[in-house]
DNA sequence: GCGATCAGAT
DNA sequence: CACATCTGATCGC
């Protein structure tokens, strides 16, 4: 849960996620998601009050983040100070005191995040430098490396500062089965389950919060079977979540709500009450999706772990794990980095310890080396280590290097950026950005990362040592619970920048099975058996001793027969480990394999970067269009950080 | 009476 | 074992 105060020491006369106390004299508010915890203030008598007075205030959030926001009457206030923005748009932004008329400007650009739909980061550049704010996210390692604002040129921006989600900033939670991982064990569950007949249904026990539609979207596609939910009032305007939700409770696959609906549950009764109309009982199992729940096992376990007779807890998060959260900030390199979240049962000391090796100062040496150049941003290590292994990697195969691609426009079959209101249209979305890694060779650093937490002096107890297995062939495969429309496009040159809008896409068909434990006549729709060396991917919560379970990885369904007998080795080995290392190392592997996967799919070395789309900024309404002389300029000086005297160019 | 805050449940 | 939310109790304005 967020206990971030709202301001950033750089601009603190704007407010992020919080808009109470303090936070209610901001001349801007810039809202990245839709969660409760992060919109504390912003229905209060004192909020209504200001913007009844208020001619300049405007909250920014993403076009979703606003649907979501205006889809709860209570926040019907604030429609006319909500200024959507684009993903990836840099756009300025004037901070208006209206008391004294004093303004600062700043440049905002929302990257995508991966937590809910809609959800954010902030990228602030001005003149008291670039900060990233990233609310709360989800991004898979290598991530920070796809996208594309992050860069100038091919170089890494020069981030002063980084406030970022910590919930899961923790050695325990080093390693999370991929969001497709985690997919994959569900839908085999449900699989097994619903095919057996039409009065064996399944409650996904989620909670009331977004998050978990692309979870939703990808079961209704699936099973070509709607999901029954309380409310499709949110997504009224989204039409690739809508598809897949119903109100109508006539469907095997439910995530209902009621008050009392584990105590419904218990009573083998759905939270909608549906009972089989010819008074035959239904046959229900509940699925509850969990993180901290796996976090605290110690020993291996799958991504779907039986509790009871017919509940199973399943793997989800909505924040990225320790290894993430460590790869995006290795890879950017800020000056400082501030935890959003105090992670359970640690302290913010704690969380700073672990952070400052993370730190750019931390690397005397690079600082002092590349500095005074001040485009040398991307060169400057990745390095995710702090100390000793500035030496240990060849700096070039990390950085990043970037070439705009036109590529199939993937986004305007699913663009959930954006929810389709008749008069929005022509986004900016016939372009997608790629990024294009040297050398197919070259380790991800993915892989750099787990050997880094080799060291002693990381913080990490937990690390396991990183035997050096050797990775196998970049097998084809994709990050995301991403789809036939990838695979039909099947070109390597798959858009790589993180969005929301791959989590909507159809599923691919399954490559791998699952040995289900459970499993009798499923109508599998596996094309290619590798049972034998697949990871199990369910487990009988009492059976943490047999030593056959494996947690799955997002490998297991994506990946060619030669990457998976790789694969299989790289799980062999490992198990051999410690047992109470075992699990992690064996994580820690296959998650350097699946970066290697991932950065492999957009390889080819290119660095005409400099792309025009920097200069394409919607204007704040009201304001005028930037000439683009001017901000070139801007760009120019903070590309060489140099000081900014901001004056009325816009 | 409303809002802020906390504890507790789910 | 708790990713966020809701409910109810308490306190203060």
């Amino acid at each position: 849960m967020s206990s971030f105060a709202g301001r950033m020491k750089e601009y603190p006369t704007l407010s992020l996620d919080r808009f109470d106390r303090e936070n209610l004299h901001a001349r801007a508010y810039f809202l990245s998601h839709c969660h409760k915890d992060h919109m504390k203030g912003l229905k209060g008598p004192l909020m209504k009050r200001k913007l009844k007075f208020s001619l300049t205030v405007k909250l920014y959030c993403s076009f979703v983040t606003k649907e979501l926001l205006l889809s709860n009457p209570k926040y019907a206030f604030w429609e006319d100070h909500i200024v959507p923005l684009e993903l990836d748009s840099p756009t300025h932004v004037s901070l208006i005191d209206e008391t004294t008329g004093e303004s600062e400007d700043v440049v905002v650009t929302l990257l995508t995040a991966g937590h809910c739909p809609g959800s954010v980061m902030f990228l602030f550049e001005g003149a008291q430098g670039t900060v990233l704010y990233t609310g709360d996210f989800r991004l898979a390692v290598g991530d920070a490396a796809r996208m594309e604002c992050l860069h100038s040129g091919d170089r890494v921006k020069d981030i002063k500062s980084v406030y970022i989600d910590t919930t899961f900033f923790d050695p325990k939670y080093h390693q999370i089965p991929s969001r497709e991982a985690c997919l994959t064990g569900i839908r085999q569950l449900i699989q097994d389950w619903i095919c057996q007949s039409p009065y064996h249904v399944v409650w996904l026990n989620c909670k009331a919060a977004y998050g978990y539609e692309y979870l939703f979207t990808n079961l209704g596609q699936e099973f070509s079977s709607q999901i029954h939910v309380n409310s499709l009032d949110m997504f009224k305007k989204m039409p690739e979540i809508l598809c897949h939700m119903t109100t109508n409770r006539a469907t095997q696959i439910h995530a209902c709500r009621h008050p009392k609906d584990e105590e419904f549950f218990r009573a083998n009764r759905l939270p909608c009450g549906t009972t089989a109309p010819d008074g035959i009982p239904l046959n229900i199992i509940s699925i509850k999706p969990s993180t901290i729940w796996f976090g605290e096992r110690t020993r291996k376990t799958s991504v779907i772990v039986k509790m009871g007779s017919s509940s199973y807890r399943a793997c989800f998060s909505f924040h990225s794990s320790y290894l993430e959260v460590k790869d995006f900030l290795s890879y950017i390199g800020p000056v400082n980095i501030y935890p959003n979240v105090i992670p359970l049962g640690k302290t913010l000391e704690d969380v700073t310890d672990l952070l400052k090796p993370l730190c750019r100062k931390h690397n005397e040496r690079e600082e002092i080396v590349y500095k005074p150049l001040g485009t040398l941003k991307g060169t400057r290590k990745r390095c995710t280590s702090e100390d000793s292994n500035d030496d240990l990697f060849d700096e070039v195969s990390t950085a990043p290097r970037w070439r705009k691609m036109r590529v199939v426009d993937l986004t305007k079959i699913s663009n959930n950026a954006q929810p389709c209101s008749p008069n929005k249209d022509s986004h900016d979305t016939d372009q997608m950005y790629s990024l294009i890694q040297p050398c197919p060779s070259a380790h991800s650093s993915n892989y750099m990362d787990c050997t880094e937490s080799n060291d002693d002096d990381d913080d990490d107890e937990d690390d396991p040592e990183q035997s050096p297995v050797p990775h196998p062939p970049p097998p084809s495969c994709t990050e995301m619970p991403c789809s036939k429309l990838t695979r039909l496009d099947s070109s390597r040159s798959k858009a790589a920048q993180p969005c929301w809008e791959k989590f909507f896409k159809a599923e691919p068909v399954l490559t791998d099975e699952s040995e289900l434990d459970n499993s009798q006549n499923s109508h599998n729709t596996a094309t290619e058996n590798t049972a034998s060396q697949s990871p199990e991917l369910f487990q009988d919560e009492d059976e943490d001793d047999k030593s056959s379970v494996h947690m799955t990885s997002s490998q297991s369904t994506h990946i060619s027969d030669a990457g998976m007998e790789s694969l299989s080795q790289v799980d062999t080995v490992l198990v051999q480990v410690d047992e109470s290392k075992a699990v992690i190392s064996e994580q820690c592997n296959r998650d350097g394999i699946d970066t290697e996967q991932k950065t492999e799919e957009a390889v080819e070395l290119k660095s005409d970067s400099q792309v025009s789309s920097d200069f394409e900024l919607p204007p704040t309404p009201g304001s005028k269009v930037p000439h683009p002389e001017d901000l070139k300029d801007l760009y120019r000086k903070l590309a060489a950080g140099e000081e900014m005297v901001i004056r009325q160019i816009f």
